[in-house]
DNA sequence: ACCTGAACACCGTTCAAGT
DNA sequence: ACCTGAACACCGTTCAAGT
Protein backbone atom coordinates (compact mmCIF):
# COMPACT_ATOMS: atom_id res chain seq x y z
CA UNK A 1 0.00 0.00 0.00
CA UNK A 2 2.91 2.51 0.55
CA UNK A 3 4.81 1.25 -2.08
CA UNK A 4 1.37 2.17 -4.47
CA UNK A 5 0.83 5.72 -2.85
CA UNK A 6 3.38 6.36 -0.03
CA UNK A 7 3.03 7.11 3.30
CA UNK A 8 0.47 9.71 3.19
CA UNK A 9 -1.51 7.28 1.04
CA UNK A 10 -1.89 4.73 3.64
CA UNK A 11 -4.57 5.33 5.98
CA UNK A 12 -5.98 2.98 9.37
CA UNK A 13 -9.21 2.52 8.05
CA UNK A 14 -7.83 1.37 4.29
CA UNK A 15 -5.63 -0.92 5.84
CA UNK A 16 -8.27 -2.14 8.21
CA UNK A 17 -10.52 -2.39 5.49
CA UNK A 18 -7.77 -5.00 3.22
CA UNK A 19 -7.79 -7.14 6.60
CA UNK A 20 -11.33 -7.24 6.50
CA UNK A 21 -11.62 -5.52 10.40
CA UNK A 22 -13.14 -2.94 11.50
CA UNK A 23 -10.75 0.40 11.95
CA UNK A 24 -10.44 0.23 15.71
CA UNK A 25 -9.14 -3.69 15.99
CA UNK A 26 -5.47 -2.24 14.59
CA UNK A 27 -5.77 0.01 17.69
CA UNK A 28 -6.11 -2.80 19.95
CA UNK A 29 -2.90 -4.83 17.73
CA UNK A 30 -0.61 -2.07 17.54
CA UNK A 31 -1.59 1.41 19.21
CA UNK A 32 -1.86 3.90 16.19
CA UNK A 33 -0.77 4.86 12.48
CA UNK A 34 2.93 5.59 13.88
CA UNK A 35 3.11 2.25 15.81
CA UNK A 36 1.94 0.56 12.28
CA UNK A 37 4.58 2.93 10.56
CA UNK A 38 7.33 1.87 12.65
CA UNK A 39 6.36 -2.05 12.21
CA UNK A 40 6.34 -1.92 8.66
CA UNK A 41 9.78 -0.23 8.28
CA UNK A 42 10.88 -2.62 11.21
CA UNK A 43 9.89 -5.41 8.73
CA UNK A 44 11.48 -4.09 5.16
CA UNK A 45 14.85 -3.15 7.22
CA UNK A 46 15.38 -6.73 8.54
CA UNK A 47 15.15 -8.02 4.48
CA UNK A 48 17.29 -5.78 3.53
CA UNK A 49 19.91 -7.63 1.14
CA UNK A 50 24.06 -6.86 2.21
CA UNK A 51 26.16 -4.51 0.37
CA UNK A 52 29.17 -5.59 -1.67
CA UNK A 53 31.29 -2.92 -2.91
CA UNK A 54 32.95 -4.14 -6.20
CA UNK A 55 36.24 -2.97 -8.00
CA UNK A 56 39.94 -3.21 -7.40
CA UNK A 57 41.36 0.30 -6.22
CA UNK A 58 39.35 1.53 -3.04
CA UNK A 59 38.29 4.66 -4.89
CA UNK A 60 36.67 2.59 -7.08
CA UNK A 61 35.24 0.36 -4.30
CA UNK A 62 34.12 3.53 -2.39
CA UNK A 63 31.99 5.11 -6.01
CA UNK A 64 30.50 1.74 -5.89
CA UNK A 65 29.14 1.74 -2.84
CA UNK A 66 28.09 5.10 -3.01
CA UNK A 67 26.82 4.93 -6.42
CA UNK A 68 24.69 1.84 -5.44
CA UNK A 69 23.40 3.28 -2.26
CA UNK A 70 21.75 5.95 -4.52
CA UNK A 71 20.35 3.75 -6.86
CA UNK A 72 18.66 1.84 -3.79
CA UNK A 73 17.22 4.82 -2.96
CA UNK A 74 15.90 5.76 -5.65
CA UNK A 75 14.25 2.14 -6.30
CA UNK A 76 13.12 2.08 -2.82
CA UNK A 77 11.69 5.92 -2.35
CA UNK A 78 8.26 4.96 -0.79
CA UNK A 79 10.22 3.38 2.12
CA UNK A 80 12.89 6.09 2.19
CA UNK A 81 9.82 8.41 2.67
CA UNK A 82 8.29 6.16 5.13
CA UNK A 83 12.17 6.07 6.97
CA UNK A 84 12.15 9.78 7.15
CA UNK A 85 8.26 10.32 8.29
CA UNK A 86 9.19 8.09 11.80
CA UNK A 87 12.43 10.18 12.10
CA UNK A 88 13.96 6.63 11.42
CA UNK A 89 16.19 7.66 8.13
CA UNK A 90 19.74 7.10 8.76
CA UNK A 91 18.92 3.20 9.98
CA UNK A 92 18.24 2.46 6.48
CA UNK A 93 21.61 3.82 5.39
CA UNK A 94 23.31 1.99 8.48
CA UNK A 95 24.01 -0.57 6.02
CA UNK A 96 25.59 1.43 3.55
CA UNK A 97 27.56 3.71 6.59
CA UNK A 98 29.23 0.06 7.61
CA UNK A 99 30.47 -0.66 4.14
CA UNK A 100 31.70 3.03 4.07
CA UNK A 101 33.37 2.50 7.12
CA UNK A 102 35.21 -0.22 6.39
CA UNK A 103 36.33 0.68 2.97
CA UNK A 104 37.82 4.31 4.45
CA UNK A 105 39.58 2.12 6.22
CA UNK A 106 41.20 0.01 3.76
CA UNK A 107 41.98 3.84 1.83
CA UNK A 108 43.95 4.57 4.87
CA UNK A 109 41.72 7.35 6.76
CA UNK A 110 40.65 6.95 9.99
CA UNK A 111 38.87 8.71 13.34
CA UNK A 112 37.43 11.88 13.17
CA UNK A 113 38.58 12.83 9.30
CA UNK A 114 36.89 9.38 8.07
CA UNK A 115 33.82 9.98 9.51
CA UNK A 116 33.53 13.38 7.75
CA UNK A 117 34.57 11.99 4.70
CA UNK A 118 31.94 8.98 5.49
CA UNK A 119 29.26 11.75 6.48
CA UNK A 120 29.97 13.87 3.25
CA UNK A 121 29.54 11.12 1.14
CA UNK A 122 26.24 10.12 2.39
CA UNK A 123 24.73 13.57 3.00
CA UNK A 124 25.19 13.84 -0.73
CA UNK A 125 23.84 11.07 -1.72
CA UNK A 126 20.70 11.51 0.64
CA UNK A 127 20.70 14.85 -0.98
CA UNK A 128 20.71 13.97 -4.51
CA UNK A 129 18.08 11.66 -3.58
CA UNK A 130 15.42 13.92 -1.92
CA UNK A 131 15.96 16.28 -4.34
CA UNK A 132 15.99 13.97 -7.42
CA UNK A 133 12.39 13.15 -5.59
CA UNK A 134 10.91 16.44 -5.57
CA UNK A 135 11.90 17.19 -9.56
CA UNK A 136 10.45 13.23 -10.19
CA UNK A 137 7.25 14.33 -8.37
CA UNK A 138 6.71 17.71 -9.93
CA UNK A 139 4.78 18.16 -12.86
CA UNK A 140 6.30 18.79 -16.54
CA UNK A 141 6.52 22.79 -15.84
CA UNK A 142 8.21 21.89 -12.70
CA UNK A 143 11.71 23.33 -13.68
CA UNK A 144 10.48 26.48 -14.12
CA UNK A 145 13.75 28.49 -13.86
CA UNK A 146 14.71 27.63 -17.20
CA UNK A 147 12.63 29.84 -18.97
CA UNK A 148 14.29 32.95 -16.70
CA UNK A 149 17.58 31.61 -17.77
CA UNK A 150 16.66 31.10 -21.27
CA UNK A 151 15.10 34.70 -21.83
CA UNK A 152 17.30 37.43 -21.56
CA UNK A 153 17.96 38.12 -17.90
CA UNK A 154 21.07 37.84 -15.92
CA UNK A 155 23.08 39.99 -18.27
CA UNK A 156 26.43 39.51 -16.00
CA UNK A 157 26.62 35.81 -16.66
CA UNK A 158 28.16 34.23 -19.96
CA UNK A 159 26.02 33.49 -22.49
CA UNK A 160 27.22 29.92 -22.77
CA UNK A 161 26.35 29.38 -19.16
CA UNK A 162 23.09 30.88 -19.68
CA UNK A 163 22.17 28.24 -22.32
CA UNK A 164 23.49 25.37 -20.19
CA UNK A 165 21.63 26.64 -17.27
CA UNK A 166 18.06 27.01 -19.89
CA UNK A 167 18.00 23.20 -19.97
CA UNK A 168 16.89 21.11 -17.22
CA UNK A 169 19.89 19.08 -15.42
CA UNK A 170 21.15 15.58 -15.99
CA UNK A 171 20.89 13.84 -12.44
CA UNK A 172 22.81 11.00 -12.90
CA UNK A 173 25.75 12.74 -15.04
CA UNK A 174 25.10 15.20 -12.38
CA UNK A 175 25.52 12.70 -9.45
CA UNK A 176 28.56 11.37 -11.38
CA UNK A 177 30.31 14.15 -11.66
CA UNK A 178 29.84 15.87 -7.90
CA UNK A 179 30.90 12.32 -6.80
CA UNK A 180 33.81 11.84 -8.77
CA UNK A 181 35.19 15.68 -7.84
CA UNK A 182 34.42 14.99 -3.76
CA UNK A 183 36.37 11.85 -4.08
CA UNK A 184 39.55 13.83 -5.95
CA UNK A 185 39.48 16.03 -2.98
CA UNK A 186 38.43 13.77 -0.37
CA UNK A 187 40.36 10.88 -0.49
CA UNK A 188 44.37 10.40 0.10
CA UNK A 189 46.32 10.32 -3.26
CA UNK A 190 46.98 6.87 -4.54
CA UNK B 1 0.34 30.32 10.16
CA UNK B 2 2.57 27.90 8.15
CA UNK B 3 5.42 29.35 9.85
CA UNK B 4 4.22 28.38 13.12
CA UNK B 5 2.56 25.01 12.28
CA UNK B 6 4.55 24.26 8.77
CA UNK B 7 2.65 23.74 5.73
CA UNK B 8 0.86 20.44 6.80
CA UNK B 9 -0.47 22.78 10.15
CA UNK B 10 -2.22 24.70 7.18
CA UNK B 11 -5.96 23.86 6.89
CA UNK B 12 -8.72 25.73 4.27
CA UNK B 13 -10.93 25.82 8.00
CA UNK B 14 -8.78 27.17 9.69
CA UNK B 15 -7.73 30.01 7.70
CA UNK B 16 -11.41 31.08 6.86
CA UNK B 17 -11.97 30.99 10.42
CA UNK B 18 -9.18 33.25 11.25
CA UNK B 19 -10.60 35.75 8.40
CA UNK B 20 -14.25 35.34 9.63
CA UNK B 21 -15.60 33.58 6.44
CA UNK B 22 -17.26 30.55 6.16
CA UNK B 23 -14.60 27.77 4.53
CA UNK B 24 -16.48 27.92 0.85
CA UNK B 25 -15.50 31.68 0.73
CA UNK B 26 -11.58 30.91 0.40
CA UNK B 27 -12.61 28.81 -2.85
CA UNK B 28 -14.69 31.48 -4.23
CA UNK B 29 -11.61 33.61 -4.26
CA UNK B 30 -8.76 31.60 -5.06
CA UNK B 31 -10.01 28.04 -6.18
CA UNK B 32 -8.50 25.48 -3.54
CA UNK B 33 -6.13 24.83 -1.26
CA UNK B 34 -3.23 24.17 -4.05
CA UNK B 35 -4.15 27.41 -5.08
CA UNK B 36 -3.95 29.79 -1.36
CA UNK B 37 -0.57 27.80 -1.19
CA UNK B 38 0.79 29.10 -4.42
CA UNK B 39 -0.32 32.16 -3.75
CA UNK B 40 1.23 32.76 -0.37
CA UNK B 41 4.57 31.50 -2.10
CA UNK B 42 4.35 33.97 -4.70
CA UNK B 43 4.22 36.85 -1.76
CA UNK B 44 7.06 35.42 -0.42
CA UNK B 45 8.53 35.31 -3.31
CA UNK B 46 8.30 38.84 -4.24
CA UNK B 47 9.77 40.01 -0.72
CA UNK B 48 13.13 38.09 -1.13
CA UNK B 49 16.25 40.51 -0.59
CA UNK B 50 18.83 40.53 -3.40
CA UNK B 51 21.84 38.16 -2.48
CA UNK B 52 25.47 39.84 -2.38
CA UNK B 53 29.04 38.22 -2.29
CA UNK B 54 31.50 39.02 0.01
CA UNK B 55 35.08 37.95 0.25
CA UNK B 56 37.95 39.38 -2.49
CA UNK B 57 39.09 35.96 -3.92
CA UNK B 58 35.98 34.29 -6.21
CA UNK B 59 36.68 31.03 -4.11
CA UNK B 60 35.60 32.96 -1.03
CA UNK B 61 33.12 34.98 -2.79
CA UNK B 62 31.44 31.64 -3.93
CA UNK B 63 31.90 29.96 -0.54
CA UNK B 64 30.10 32.92 1.36
CA UNK B 65 27.28 32.28 -1.73
CA UNK B 66 26.50 28.89 -1.26
CA UNK B 67 27.16 29.62 2.85
CA UNK B 68 24.22 32.16 3.08
CA UNK B 69 22.18 30.03 0.75
CA UNK B 70 22.45 27.60 3.61
CA UNK B 71 21.63 29.99 6.41
CA UNK B 72 18.65 31.36 4.01
CA UNK B 73 17.08 28.02 3.89
CA UNK B 74 17.67 26.90 7.08
CA UNK B 75 16.28 29.81 8.59
CA UNK B 76 13.10 30.00 6.08
CA UNK B 77 12.50 26.22 6.48
CA UNK B 78 8.74 26.46 6.29
CA UNK B 79 9.32 28.64 3.28
CA UNK B 80 11.48 26.25 1.41
CA UNK B 81 9.05 23.17 2.56
CA UNK B 82 6.23 24.83 1.41
CA UNK B 83 8.18 25.90 -1.95
CA UNK B 84 9.04 21.99 -2.55
CA UNK B 85 5.19 20.90 -2.09
CA UNK B 86 3.67 23.07 -4.60
CA UNK B 87 6.31 21.90 -6.97
CA UNK B 88 8.58 24.89 -7.05
CA UNK B 89 11.79 24.38 -5.02
CA UNK B 90 13.90 25.82 -7.92
CA UNK B 91 12.09 28.80 -8.09
CA UNK B 92 13.14 30.06 -4.04
CA UNK B 93 17.31 29.28 -5.25
CA UNK B 94 16.79 31.34 -8.55
CA UNK B 95 18.80 34.12 -6.97
CA UNK B 96 21.09 31.88 -5.54
CA UNK B 97 21.27 30.57 -9.15
CA UNK B 98 22.13 33.80 -10.69
CA UNK B 99 24.39 34.81 -7.77
CA UNK B 100 26.80 32.14 -8.52
CA UNK B 101 26.54 32.16 -12.08
CA UNK B 102 27.82 35.19 -12.05
CA UNK B 103 30.67 34.54 -9.61
CA UNK B 104 31.47 31.73 -11.83
CA UNK B 105 31.67 33.27 -14.68
CA UNK B 106 34.19 35.73 -12.54
CA UNK B 107 36.11 32.51 -11.40
CA UNK B 108 36.75 31.45 -15.67
CA UNK B 109 34.24 28.50 -15.60
CA UNK B 110 31.58 28.86 -18.58
CA UNK B 111 28.81 26.49 -20.49
CA UNK B 112 28.46 23.30 -19.55
CA UNK B 113 31.36 22.45 -17.21
CA UNK B 114 29.69 25.96 -15.35
CA UNK B 115 26.66 24.52 -15.13
CA UNK B 116 27.80 21.25 -13.93
CA UNK B 117 29.41 22.93 -10.60
CA UNK B 118 26.58 25.78 -10.43
CA UNK B 119 23.99 22.72 -9.73
CA UNK B 120 26.37 20.47 -7.80
CA UNK B 121 26.87 23.37 -5.01
CA UNK B 122 23.10 23.71 -5.23
CA UNK B 123 21.95 20.03 -4.87
CA UNK B 124 24.90 19.91 -2.00
CA UNK B 125 23.58 23.09 0.07
CA UNK B 126 19.74 21.74 -0.73
CA UNK B 127 20.56 18.01 0.13
CA UNK B 128 22.02 19.05 3.67
CA UNK B 129 19.07 21.14 4.53
CA UNK B 130 16.63 18.86 3.74
CA UNK B 131 18.80 16.42 5.65
CA UNK B 132 19.52 18.71 8.55
CA UNK B 133 15.57 19.26 8.88
CA UNK B 134 14.53 15.79 9.10
CA UNK B 135 17.43 15.30 11.88
CA UNK B 136 15.69 18.81 13.46
CA UNK B 137 12.49 17.75 13.09
CA UNK B 138 12.84 13.95 14.94
CA UNK B 139 13.09 13.19 18.65
CA UNK B 140 15.98 12.91 20.85
CA UNK B 141 16.72 9.11 20.18
CA UNK B 142 16.67 9.94 16.55
CA UNK B 143 20.15 9.35 15.52
CA UNK B 144 19.98 5.85 16.10
CA UNK B 145 22.73 4.28 14.39
CA UNK B 146 24.83 6.07 16.88
CA UNK B 147 24.49 2.96 19.47
CA UNK B 148 25.05 0.34 17.00
CA UNK B 149 28.57 2.54 16.38
CA UNK B 150 29.06 2.44 19.87
CA UNK B 151 28.23 -1.12 20.42
CA UNK B 152 31.37 -3.76 19.48
CA UNK B 153 29.50 -4.10 15.88
CA UNK B 154 31.56 -4.09 12.78
CA UNK B 155 34.89 -5.53 13.55
CA UNK B 156 36.46 -4.70 9.92
CA UNK B 157 36.19 -0.77 11.07
CA UNK B 158 38.97 0.92 12.59
CA UNK B 159 38.31 1.92 16.50
CA UNK B 160 38.95 5.17 15.84
CA UNK B 161 36.21 5.86 13.22
CA UNK B 162 33.86 3.54 15.19
CA UNK B 163 34.63 5.98 18.24
CA UNK B 164 33.77 9.17 15.66
CA UNK B 165 30.71 7.74 14.12
CA UNK B 166 29.05 6.86 17.46
CA UNK B 167 29.10 10.58 17.74
CA UNK B 168 26.38 12.40 16.59
CA UNK B 169 27.52 14.58 13.06
CA UNK B 170 28.10 18.32 13.93
CA UNK B 171 26.12 19.55 10.77
CA UNK B 172 27.73 23.22 10.69
CA UNK B 173 31.06 22.07 10.65
CA UNK B 174 30.12 18.87 8.21
CA UNK B 175 28.81 21.22 5.39
CA UNK B 176 32.00 23.81 5.70
CA UNK B 177 33.84 20.28 5.36
CA UNK B 178 32.39 19.30 2.51
CA UNK B 179 32.14 22.66 0.60
CA UNK B 180 35.55 23.55 1.26
CA UNK B 181 36.70 19.97 -0.62
CA UNK B 182 34.24 20.52 -3.18
CA UNK B 183 35.86 24.00 -3.93
CA UNK B 184 38.89 22.57 -3.89
CA UNK B 185 38.03 20.15 -6.53
CA UNK B 186 35.11 22.27 -8.55
CA UNK B 187 36.96 25.40 -9.21
CA UNK B 188 40.17 26.37 -11.42
CA UNK B 189 42.79 26.93 -9.43
CA UNK B 190 44.48 30.25 -8.28
C1' DA C 1 -8.22 -11.88 24.36
C1' DC C 2 -10.07 -9.86 20.49
C1' DC C 3 -13.37 -7.19 17.94
C1' DT C 4 -17.30 -3.80 16.88
C1' DG C 5 -20.20 0.57 16.72
C1' DA C 6 -20.86 4.89 17.90
C1' DA C 7 -18.84 8.99 18.54
C1' DC C 8 -15.54 13.08 18.45
C1' DA C 9 -12.88 16.27 16.21
C1' DC C 10 -10.97 17.02 12.30
C1' DC C 11 -9.97 17.34 6.81
C1' DG C 12 -10.78 19.27 1.29
C1' DT C 13 -14.26 20.18 -1.79
C1' DT C 14 -18.86 20.86 -4.33
C1' DC C 15 -23.00 23.03 -5.11
C1' DA C 16 -27.40 24.94 -4.68
C1' DA C 17 -29.19 28.73 -2.43
C1' DG C 18 -29.18 33.26 -0.71
C1' DT C 19 -28.31 38.66 -0.92
C1' DA D 1 -20.22 39.71 -7.11
C1' DC D 2 -19.68 37.60 -2.91
C1' DC D 3 -20.97 34.59 0.78
C1' DT D 4 -23.39 30.70 3.45
C1' DG D 5 -25.17 25.98 4.82
C1' DA D 6 -25.67 21.54 3.90
C1' DA D 7 -23.62 17.77 2.25
C1' DC D 8 -20.11 14.21 0.64
C1' DA D 9 -16.27 11.55 1.25
C1' DC D 10 -12.67 11.22 3.75
C1' DC D 11 -9.17 11.26 8.09
C1' DG D 12 -7.00 9.46 13.27
C1' DT D 13 -8.45 8.14 17.62
C1' DT D 14 -11.13 6.88 21.99
C1' DC D 15 -14.05 4.12 24.53
C1' DA D 16 -17.80 1.60 26.16
C1' DA D 17 -19.84 -2.50 24.86
C1' DG D 18 -20.01 -7.04 23.16
C1' DT D 19 -18.36 -12.28 22.80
Amino acid sequence: MIERDGVEGLSMRKVSAEVGLAPTAVYWHLGGRDELLNAVLDEVLGELPPIRATGRTSRARIGSIVRSARRDFLEGMPVLLLANEVGRGDELSYRTQLALAEELGRAGLDGHEAADVLRALLFVVGGFVMIEEQYRTGEADDFATAGRWADGAAAEVPPALRAAMARPPDADALFAFTLDRLLDAVLPPD
